[in-house]
DNA sequence: GGTTTGACCCGTT
DNA sequence: CAACGGGCCAAAC
């Protein structure tokens, strides 16, 4: 369990409710700043059976995954906003709100 | 072991 | 301002 996906599961498990991350903040935790796409492609890659929050990690723009990937269109910001994400009037999340500081403060 | 792809990011056209 | 391309890294084929 030393490969790079599986550290970007172990880190977006981290990531508390309430927040989001980005690719390349996530890979910048990983030490690989600009694996952003490596990450990107672990989270098409990890199974939906897994308990991995993978809603929670969006682009750098605030923008969230392509609908084919959870299987419906705003499934992925309904189940943000079940958890206190909210969107800008471009269905975008609110970085500056919700931009996990990289610690669970937990 | 080289080629392809992937839910990206950034700069340039 | 929208579209395109190049570049980066890691895993699958």
């Amino acid at each position: 369990m030393d490969s790079f996906h599986d550290k970007v599961y172990y880190l977006v498990r981290r990531i508390p409710a309430g927040c989001v991350a980005t690719y390349g903040q996530i890979a910048s935790m990983l030490g690989n700043p600009r694996a952003s796409r490596a990450v990107g492609w672990a989270m098409r890659a990890v199974p939906r059976e897994m308990n991995l929050p993978c809603h929670r990690v969006i682009s750098a723009n605030g923008t969230l995954a392509p609908d084919h990937v959870f299987g419906g269109r705003n499934k992925q910001k309904e189940m943000l906003a079940a958890e206190g994400i909210t969107f800008d009037e471009y269905g975008r999340v609110n970085l500056n709100l919700h931009l996990w500081d990289g610690q669970t403060r937990d």
